[in-house]
DNA sequence: CTGTTAGCGCGTTCAT
DNA sequence: ATGAACGCGCTAACAG
């Protein structure tokens, strides 16, 4: 069986690797039977015999299967894509973490892509996973709103889910596909009713940009925590800026231009939080919290360490992730329904929270 | 040309993606022109027509290249893996920001696995990676000391670089690989130097796991340092845990149980500085850095917002992952030479060190 | 239980 | 410049 001396380009491999068709001839066997030894599916078992010599055969030869080869002829890849915003931010990281834990117990890979909060840069990465034939798509970034975004973003999941992937979402999305989320709006509502019990009625709000779909949920839960008491929330009293630290720490300085008399800052998330405590510590030299309150969104293990010890929403943010990732493995029962997953939300309160100011 | 129907198992995808065998016979061409035209490669350039009708058919199908039939075609499946100890720590998570930047710049896919520093679980993930035929390996988690896994690693990587496989690591290794690295016992020695003006002399270390080299290596140059000011570094003054937040609080604990007299104490990363500002605040009820000084390694953008304000050994994060992406790209001018690459390390002094207590 | 064989989708020689 | 045909490594029918 003489292989044919192809020259190769200087951008292929250098030396091969052994083949299923190597081990099956140094075992003496068919192909055939070799791959059934290996993975012991299709065509039934494998003799005792023949199994443990395939075998040995593999391991003498160290022998690595070939997943691009098995991927074409299963056309399944064993691989899903995991699209998030920022995996600087311990939201994501966490998420990531969850999601990479699961995916392991699977022997799925993870292709992982960071958006950084550019939609166009969203599509190319769909657009990847898709060249990859991705068995799964995990959306954590994405939820922008821009209607022209959205329908693009619809249509190539629509191609993706046609080639026989699976989507799941994480967070809300204007998207039709599986979900894993969490309450955003009552989460909200849990850090008002906290804030408005120690007092306070003056509350700003640090927002994240706009056209978010988590953002915003998060922003009208406030909105209609506040309605519900019979207050409002005056446009001055929300500032929004980048879902970063720095982006909390502008915003902060921006609210207090405007609004110097508010008593309690909440941020939309635990980045933006951290930078509201420096901006009102370093910045405005406001106390926390004898002057002011703030209450952070998500509560990662991180905001136990600012200072003050910062209250905030808590959301199971590694469940959300483990469990996107069972979603997308479970074969979903009822063809076409859309499952909803809601984790619980809860309130962290530590010391970045008291009783309003005189 | 009559497609033979085989009955389709349930595991396999629903329909069928467009193949560049249609998008050929939509344009009129053959799907060796069509593949040219796609990607402008082998056989030169394709007529400004044909070009264009290709094109034009691809968009219409919605056609999208099947990167697994193309990595079996080429041998090459512009895939790299990136194994990390922990994503949750901030220090790797900016790691792979900087990776996969560079990865996107260059079209690449980035398959990210995290070990939990298990060694094991290494091993593992390297296998698997091997399997999905990666053109490069990022190694930031590994740098387990143990003899035995050593080996196994070793062999590993061989087996990876044998066949064409190109592997980076990041941070020592006991690994014949190129390498992206810091001088670790000089960050040592700028804490040590730092303190040590500050009037420090009983100083303590929260170190990370034993057998594990950058840990190692950070451990040994506290001792050179103190060793080059005629001091001693005690056995009983390192303490060692996880390299974790909690780590650190539980090491701190045991330092100052061991040795109520210390007046500073350097954490061997972020995360353990972290937990032993904790420790102290809350634990042992020592003022940093009135009573006890602090320094952390690492300077991450989190580091800032901890309380008080975290001095530490600097490190370029972001640069060394987006270098070690590099390195995997730039092709080796001097065949079979180990390329090293060291970035600088620096000291970045806040608010968590000061003089020493009388 | 085991072997034979036909593709999976694409890149790439080799003719034309 | 274009097309025909082979092979990449493997899985899964089908035949024994």
């Amino acid at each position: 069986m003489v292989r044919s001396p192809r020259t190769r380009s200087t951008t292929e491999r250098a030396h091969r690797a052994v083949t299923l068709q190597q081990v099956a001839e140094h075992a003496g066997v068919s192909i055939a039977t070799a791959s059934r030894a290996l993975h012991g599916a299709s065509g039934r078992a494998v003799g005792e015999e023949l199994r443990s010599r395939v075998l040995a055969a593999a391991a003498e030869l160290d022998y690595v299967s070939n997943a691009p080869a098995q991927a074409l002829a299963r056309s399944r890849s064993s691989t899903v894509g995991l699209i998030v915003h920022d995996i600087t931010d311990p939201y994501f990281a966490e998420l990531v973490a969850g999601v990479t834990r699961v995916a392991r117990e699977s022997e799925l890979m993870v292709m992982l892509a960071a958006t950084f909060r550019d939609p166009q840069l969203e599509l190319e990465h769909l657009r990847r996973m898709r060249t990859q034939r991705a068995d799964g798509l995990l959306l954590a970034g994405s939820g922008f709103t821009e209607p022209e975004f959205a329908a693009r973003l619809a249509e190539t999941l629509a191609g993706f889910a046609e080639e026989g992937g699976r989507v799941v979402c994480i967070g809300g999305h204007g998207v039709d596909a599986d979900l894993v989320t969490v309450d955003h709006r009552y989460g909200a509502e849990l850090a008002v009713a906290h804030l408005w019990e120690l007092g306070h009625r003056r509350i700003g709000v640090v927002a994240g940009p706009a056209g978010l779909v988590t953002a915003d949920q998060r922003l009208d839960g406030v909105r209609r925590a506040l309605d519900a008491r019979g207050a409002r929330l005056a446009p001055r009293c929300v500032a929004a800026a980048d879902f970063t630290r720095d982006g909390g720490h502008a915003a902060t300085l921006e609210l207090f231009t405007a609004r110097p008399d508010l008593t309690a800052v909440l941020a939309l998330n635990d980045c933006m939080a951290a930078g509201a405590l420096s901006a009102l510590r370093d910045g405005l030299g406001r106390a926390v919290p004898a002057e002011v309150s703030v209450v952070g969104f998500g509560g990662l293990p991180f905001t136990a360490d600012l200072h003050p010890a910062l209250t905030a929403v808590r959301l199971p943010v590694e469940r959300i992730g483990s469990r996107a990732m069972e979603l997308l493995l479970e074969p979903p029962e009822h063809q076409g329904a859309r499952r909803i997953v809601e984790l619980e939300v809860g309130l962290t309160v530590r010391a970045s929270t008291g009783p309003a100011a005189g």
